[in-house]
DNA sequence: CGCTGCGTTCGCCCCTGGCGAACGGTCGCG
DNA sequence: CGCGACCGTTCGCCAGGGGCGAACGCAGCG
């Protein structure tokens, strides 16, 4: 994972590369960056403290440091900038009326997937309403599964956080759960069968996004339906419009 | 705004500086970012072209460049780090106990909320449950104004995105909504009444953190109800149990 | 009690990174 | 049309900043 690295502008790269250290371990102190990043000791202790002080990171007891607040405030500014939402509304509406059930997108926070936005038709079953999820273990959601198949560092959390167990279906076996994200890679799309909730069923597709960093998802674009009408209607035709979706959303991302 | 800077590690606090650039921007090329920081125009381009290529920024047509993925990935990465659910989940769940109504937690996006959580009362009237929001006009949200109200960008970009009418309650008048930003700083907490959805009134206070670049909100608590029961409750109890639970959340965020 | 690890501090010396100037392209106005 | 103003990019230079290594103080542990 490590060298191969451009090293113009030395000590920004670095900088970045200690974020990057954080995404594998939430806290961390100069020795373990350096050791991580290849630098020396008293250079990353420097480095820390910089980006402390700008609120990239937090300082806490005894010298090590976690992710800051900034870090999370220019999240919420670049979620604006890349008018994600503006994009993805209409995309997501057409979605809904396509397959005239629960449309979702949701993002990978830990090992949870949190939706950020729901589009509901008309004819939804009203105990839908009463059951709206804010978050759900990424194992057990197809947006979950479909975003760990496409991007190893959520894959590696979802799969260190361990897998719970939801209902009677829900699958707890990591082995099982690689297979499965194999499968999803393969069909490009993922799908859960009372997983989560009995009678409750879902298909998700990836969005996806490439720059210089390789091809992973960002976020998912799900549909959930009771088990019965997504069985009837073929998880195939709806993993299709599914997948297009996400697709486009992924495109206009990077446009 | 600019000068006073601590200037050690130049590169690296000149890189934060350029992306501070870009929270009022949204697209910038090198010979703007050179003149907002105060650096030349050479360096901002080789800058910036560091940063697009770790997808800190993205590369636009003609030079110019916006907050990339990658940022909103960091994001994602500090809100899990910085536990804010585990912390919140807790606190908003005893307010909902304290105040029997729907509870929410938001985030500023642009000049919107996007809600995060939601915990809802059990005595909740059901039509509660087929509207539900999850992003709404930040100016007339109780939460939208507790967070303008204590952070300046985000009050910016309310005023910028313009007051668009909801109800016939809602406030579009640019003064107004000042002066009732002003109150809102004297309170400590917001409020809104019928002025997103007629019937509806809801309470917010801010989620505050301090660090060196000040105290500033990033997030806030807020309790939506039926106008009649929530002024029945009286706004001022209701009030003092937000900010109690926006202030713990705020502390565990800092811990 | 030593040993190992941590985080911090200091001084040095080299190299990198910031600067200014020059270049090519594009736009818009006279 | 052509000039000028502006853009983004590239180049070479030179100095001072920054990365390094060593030394320090401190915990934790065997």
């Amino acid at each position: 994972m490590a060298a191969a690295e451009e090293d113009s502008l030395r000590s920004v790269s670095i900088a970045f590369s200690i974020l990057d250290c954080f995404a594998l371990t939430p806290e961390l102190g100069p020795s373990a960056v350096a050791r991580e990043v290849g630098i020396a000791k008293s250079t990353a202790s420097r480095m820390l403290a910089v980006m402390a002080s700008r609120g990239i990171l937090e300082r806490r007891e005894g010298g090590r440091y976690r992710l800051g607040l900034r870090l999370f405030e220019y999240g919420q500014l670049a979620l604006f900038r890349l008018n994600l939402f503006e994009i993805s509304v209409p995309i997501l509406a057409d979605l809904r009326d396509r397959v005239r059930d629960l449309v979702q997108l949701g993002i990978p926070v830990g090992a949870e997937i949190l939706f950020l936005d729901r589009f509901e038709a008309q004819n939804l079953d009203l105990r839908f309403h009463g059951e709206a999820w804010r978050r759900v273990p990424a194992h057990s959601s197809s947006s979950g599964r479909a975003v760990a198949a496409f991007n190893p560092a959520v894959a590696r959390t979802v799969f260190e956080a361990g897998l719970i167990r939801r209902t009677r279906y829900t699958v707890v076996d990591p082995r099982r759960l690689s297979e499965i994200l194999v499968q999803v890679r393969e069909r490009g799309y993922a799908s859960t069968d009372e997983e989560l909730e009995e009678g409750i069923s879902s298909v998700a597709a990836p969005v996806l996004v490439t720059d210089e960093q390789g091809v992973r998802a960002v976020a998912a674009v799900s549909v959930v339906g009771p088990s019965r009408r997504l069985r009837r209607g073929g998880t195939g035709t709806i993993g299709a419009h599914v997948q297009d979706a996400a697709h486009r959303i992924g495109i206009a991302l990077s446009a």
